[in-house]
RNA sequence: CGCGGAGUGGAGCAGUUGGUAGCUCGUUGGGCUCAUAACCCAAAGGUCGUAAGUUCGAGUCUUACCUCCGCAA
């Protein structure tokens, strides 16, 4: 991308002093926006201003935190607007006092059209999915969580409804069966950067030929949403086949990342659990013996445990229920199929290799999953 | 001062009503075995986060500080 840059800069402007090309405002929060900011300032793109969340409390201590697209643009010594609100006067002042033809929105929030409207070349904003598929908030994790093969990266033009507008350019990229949410994520933050410095050249030369999104869907009600995940989301359901809670677990992974409740077994208060990647035993269709052999012996070790196994251990292939030799490996049955946990993090603790997991903590026959 | 948890040999943890430390794994050496990441035996390895205090004596009580983590955003 580096040559790209070069052949455009001298059909332009030469010199990297020279800032002559539109005047950009650059609007975005977290650390996915950053890539697209710090792309636009190293290739010279003249950036006018930045538009991010105001400091926010967080963390231990809840703490006064800037974002990080704020710590990038001090470190820059760019302009840095934070408003509260998107309607107040005062900040629509500043924001109209930087005479931007252009505005760059990369994981902000939603916009009030005083603002999307106000430069004459418009505002466009990089979404992480292949639209109109997956509009909203979280769309990298629905699509692994989804178990999709594909997805990628739009740039298109904002309208009033969130992410509906017409539609600039995309990329497309395979989503791997070991793919996360953070490999992804960062994959689709580099080629958001690149799409974005795409989008502002086309725009700039006049040769985007923004296109409606109803051209590409028939049907609006097959969309697939992705609507902001909460912390409910993220509980895992055992009662799931294996390659849904899979999907499930990866598609959360690092954050906010999928959770469960250890119960120890007596009466002791049950663990919440973080649950970073895991891999498929044994699933689906042609498993099925194989499942049972383990499930068999599962049940003589639980049957050691606690001497007189009422329920007979054949075929409690009890959802939710954790087999382990309390040293390598933990394994958690699914509807249809055998999950081995391999990162795993107590609350309170730290996040632990299975192995390590084990080292210090006895998992006994009655402990499950829930 | 938002709520809460934790800092003990390389790793993960125990440690009761205060009397100088244990477990699992790993490491090293040896043994068993056709063989092994399996099994058996043995050994090495810790100023118990830091500083001060209480006490005849503190990992175990008090105070301050440092570091890390969960919730929540």
């Amino acid at each position: 991308m580096t040559e790209n840059r070069k052949n455009e800069s001298m059909t332009k402007n030469d010199g990297k002093t020279d800032k002559k090309s539109p005047r950009i405002v650059f609007m975005g929060t977290p650390e996915f926006a950053v890539e697209s900011l710090k792309a636009l300032v190293k290739q010279d793109y003249n950036v006018v201003g930045v538009v991010t969340a105001p400091d926010k409390p967080a963390g231990r201590g809840y703490k006064l935190q800037p974002s990080p697209v704020k710590r990038y643009a001090l470190e820059q010594g760019l302009p840095l607007l934070q408003p509260e609100k998107l309607r107040d006067p005062g900040f629509l002042e500043e924001l109209r006092g930087w005479k931007a033809d252009l505005q760059v929105v990369v994981a902000f929030r939603m916009l009030p059209e005083v603002v999307w409207k106000m430069p004459p070349k418009g505002t466009f904003n990089l979404h992480s999915s292949l639209l109109p598929r997956y509009r909203g908030a979280a769309p990298i994790n629905w699509a692994i969580i989804n178990g999709e093969s594909e997805t990628g990266v739009t740039t298109f033009l904002l309208s009033h409804e969130i992410d509906t507008g017409h539609i600039i350019f995309q990329e497309r990229t395979a989503i791997e069966e070991t793919d996360t949410a953070g490999s992804l994520h960062d994959r689709l933050m580099a080629m958001g950067a690149r799409l974005v410095l795409k989008t502002v050249d086309a725009i700039t030369e006049g040769t985007a030929h923004p296109i409606p999104q109803s051209e590409l869907v028939s049907d609006e009600t097959v969309l697939t949403p992705a609507p902001k995940i909460f912390t409910e989301d993220c509980r895992i359901d055992w009662s799931r086949s294996v390659l849904e809670v899979y999907n499930h677990i990866r598609g959360l992974s690092p954050y906010p990342a999928a959770w469960t409740e250890l119960y120890p077994g007596d009466e002791e208060e049950p663990l919440r659990v973080k649950i970073y990647a895991c891999e498929i035993v044994e699933g689906t269709d042609q498993g099925a013996e194989n499942i049972e052999r383990e499930t068999q012996t599962v049940g003589q070790e639980t049957e050691s445990m606690e001497k007189g196994g009422e329920t007979g251990g054949q075929k409690t292939n009890n959802v939710g229920s954790i087999m382990t030799d309390n040293r390598s490996y933990l394994h958690v049955a699914t509807r249809n199929g055998l999950l081995a946990i391999t990162d795993l993090h107590v609350s309170g603790k730290k996040r632990l290799q299975v192995g390590d997991f084990l080292n210090g903590y006895e998992i006994r026959g009655e402990a499950y999953f829930l």
